[in-house]
DNA sequence: CAAAGAAATGAATACGTAACCATTGAAGAG
DNA sequence: CTCTTCAATGGTTACGTATTCATTTCTTTG
């Protein structure tokens, strides 16, 4: 491997005038610089970046723990956080988290001693929190966030169940069902609540059938439709917690010879890209600016690190419905 | 910042011991051991990936240039090769390229020394593959091949399109259009050949104005499709080079409101995940193993990084029809 | 023309780890 | 009891860079 200082003797310089002429090459003159820069080409050299974060305690390195790609939130977020963060000068190492593995990412982020970290995948009282505070690492969760209530980028996810369920009481609908996620989690455990709140603003009586915390895999969603479905009275309107949830219920219904929205209605939340498709029209509550949470945050996490700025992080971004084809009133 | 020197001197230890005790704990006595565990607790050490890099000459890091994941096959094969190779222990630094900034990835990648490079993205005759080669740098191609036709994973492109035009044919379509990618990916040029040596095969005449090459985005499609549909006799079915290709072109139609299959038939090439979604149900053409090409190349990857062998790999998938709702006989 | 200051370069060092070689002490063989 | 072997540990160095400080050379100015 050629290193600097076979650059330097091939140039019969220092290896101190090598790295001035990669970094700061007005402080060298133009014949050295360009007899340096010769023999860089001609040895091929290529700095070690390694070396250079070393010495400079910078890695030009920011961890990103994503959840799932099945799911399509991830995919916009992941696209916004890696082209922003690149833009910038940044290397983004990713993986995609499952909580059990949380630890052994937060480890591996930690000892290649990233920037950063951007991850979405946190739990409401995860004990990785203060340890991240106390390393003095900046991070900032986006969609999910800790109890601590700092470092987080949302939208409201509260007013978001309750638009959910308010968008259904106000097609007339009265079997109404809940799919959701695991009540650990921030973002589901606020968008639970918050259609709890609607359906009790109206009055109106929830079956506790109609009721179910998914583990947010494929399989257990087609098993809560599968088994709401079988129920004598079955629910005529889905409120899922999540884009992603949403158009696996429709993936299931469309199996069953259902039709949306004639047999039964389907609602998001997120706003997804991919809702917006031609063939999917998924109607769904979602950011009122359209701004990507993976974007802010990434923009956010990046003042974090080159401002040493310790101002404390709290976006919460408000949202609307956007109406599309897989509602409709009841008759 | 702790080192390994701050926890040989808390527990009274050598740093040679300490390392001993992260690396070969067998080495060291089980009293002196637990010492050291005590002062590493204690003091917080967490053990410098740079600096172990630096000495090791292994970074246990791989690259990988990913095109965008707008395009659902990149979404696939992301997942499979970042979760494989977290499973097998090592990192990875995720770009998505075009094809413009793709010499800065490269050099991204190259200075940060990872252990081997995965992509996706390279030209036909791109000259970064000899330097690759030069630097013994293990590297591999999934989805496009280099000229030289080494290292790579691929399905059979020229089968594929070769099916496509024929499942067409079959259906009894005579006004047959092809919307593909630039002829300077390999990808694109060897399905477009499978396509006209199928129509030549069955002695078909093919329109020149049906033929579209487009940049592969979004905006591109749209203008080609109705570039098409604005012609006297307008296509009555659609190859499309990729599934991504195909499902935008359904968006178009959808937004044109035309029904497909009824009003166009649409085909795809990748057979990708969500093209068997219920909504979509796109027909397509795709290994038949249904292998994920990114999991096959960074299977090979990581096994010529580890038995450091040299061995050339080529792989290629063959291919059939994936029959679902999107392409009809005409009548 | 001398003094002072600025520009250009080099020598030495630190970063944190793993690896190599050396040393110590204990156990076993003859 | 001596010699050999082995287990356990420590001292030192290398990895490749950026940085600090020192030195040399050039330029400016009174």
């Amino acid at each position: 491997m050629v290193s600097s200082k076979d650059v330097a003797k091939h140039a019969g310089v220092s290896q101190t005038t090598v790295s001035r002429v990669m970094n700061t090459p007005d402080l060298v003159k133009k014949p050295t610089v360009d007899k340096v820069m010769a023999s860089i080409d001609e040895l091929n050299y290529i700095p070690n970046g390694h070396a250079r974060s070393l010495v400079q305690n910078k890695t030009n390195t920011i961890a990103l723990l994503s959840g799932p790609l099945h799911n399509p939130f991830f995919v916009d977020t992941t696209t916004a956080i890696v082209n922003y963060a690149n833009d910038k000068g940044y290397r983004v190492n990713v993986q995609f988290v499952n909580d059990q593995k949380l630890n052994e990412a937060y480890t591996s982020a930690v000892e290649n001693k990233v920037d950063g970290i951007i991850m979405s995948c946190i739990l409401i009282d995860d004990p990785i929190f203060e340890k991240f505070e106390r390393m003095d690492l900046p991070f900032i969760t986006y969609n999910r966030k800790h109890k601590m209530n700092k470092h987080f980028v949302e939208i409201d996810n509260f007013e978001a169940g309750y638009l959910s369920a308010k968008h259904m009481l106000d097609l007339g609908h009265t079997r109404i069902a809940w799919v959701g996620g695991p009540l650990t989690v921030s973002t589901f455990n606020n968008r639970y609540e918050g259609f709890l709140h609607a359906m009790k603003d109206h009055h109106h009586q929830l079956l506790e059938e109609y009721v179910i915390h998914t583990d947010t895999s494929k399989h257990d969603i087609t098993s809560a439709f599968k088994r709401m479905m079988s129920l004598e009275q079955s629910p005529t309107a889905f409120c899922a917690a999540t884009d992603s949830i949403a158009m696996n219920l429709i993936d299931d219904a469309s199996k069953e010879n259902l039709i949306v929205p004639q047999d039964v209605s389907v609602i998001g939340i997120d706003n997804v890209d991919l809702s917006s498709h031609g063939l999917i029209q998924l109607t769904t509550v979602g950011s009122i600016s359209e701004q990507n949470l993976g974007y802010l945050a990434i923009c956010e996490l990046i003042k974090m690190i080159e401002n040493k700025k310790n101002s404390c992080v709290k976006i919460t971004e408000s949202v609307k419905v956007f109406n599309r084809n897989t509602t409709k009133a009841i008759q």
